[in-house]
DNA sequence: ATGTAAATGTAGCAATGGCTACGGATCATG
DNA sequence: CATGATCCGTAGCCATTGCTACATTTACAT
């Protein structure tokens, strides 16, 4: 009598994309970011945002290139796509309404700054409206 | 005039260390779960667990050996070890907390279920306390 | 006891994201 | 307009986590 373990296919599911969608959209939203904040977005910005190397930075930016979220010639400064931009803002939103919600929650200022990086990514629309709900 | 662009270190350190703990603490989950469901865990019950092939789950495992979280002979079932054990404790808890705070939230379970999975890891003590007193 | 199916291991490839080292491009500033 | 500082790209290394293909071990059934 084998009782049956659930299959967690859903939420483990190709955990290779995920961390590379997550990646998309860390950028892009740092790159909206930098650009509001200082006017624009350079490779060595973005190295310093992320704490890596600007190799890192300038690999990455070059296969978000080829996935048209972003856009750079070299030597230049990095800009959004439309397409990067429209997901930038997205993601600004989803970020920002998930740090309110913590701090709401009664999570201090510092760490809801750093939760909420991590945990925007894996809220999804139901949570999220569930979120702003709770924060009328 | 340069405005200065908050340096993102803190939330954002150490990203692929981060992954590495995340699988830990997932396999572990992972390994106490199948061992109270079905008595024990073998590398193709993790395999479908995680809808990766066995390949993947062997490698893991084995990294995790020599982490002195998991342990098992060539051939044989993934056990806990007494490292491993209180870890996936520490972390099976924490995700029920999360796991319960969403769907008091009014998340529905199946979302509850998804979005849980990806925040857990996220949860820092401060924010899981925040949720906790809010379950209560 | 033996053979086959299932489970696991091994070899080797790809993609992603870290790094250092080095060299070329760009920009201020004298 | 030259030159040094800063920025950025490339080469090439490593680790992690995916995979397929193939080899080996274990277990079960006849």
């Amino acid at each position: 009598m084998e009782k049956k373990v659930k299959a967690r296919s859903v939420p483990f599911s190709q955990t290779r994309s995920r961390h590379a969608s997550e990646t998309a959209e860390d950028y892009v939203e740092a790159v909206m970011e930098l650009v509001e904040e200082k006017g624009e977005g350079r490779v060595l910005d973005l190295a310093r945002y992320f704490n890596v190397s600007h190799v890192t930075v300038s690999r990455i930016v070059k296969r978000l290139q080829e996935e048209d979220l972003l856009y750079s010639k070299p030597y230049k400064p990095v800009e959004l796509t439309a397409k990067g931009s429209k997901l930038a803002k997205r993601v600004k939103e989803r970020h920002l309404i998930v740090l309110a919600f913590l701090i709401k929650l009664g999570v201090d200022k510092v760490n809801a700054d750093i939760d909420s990086e991590g945990i925007e990514h894996h809220v999804g629309s139901k949570t999220l409206a569930a979120m702003k709900k709770f924060l009328k």
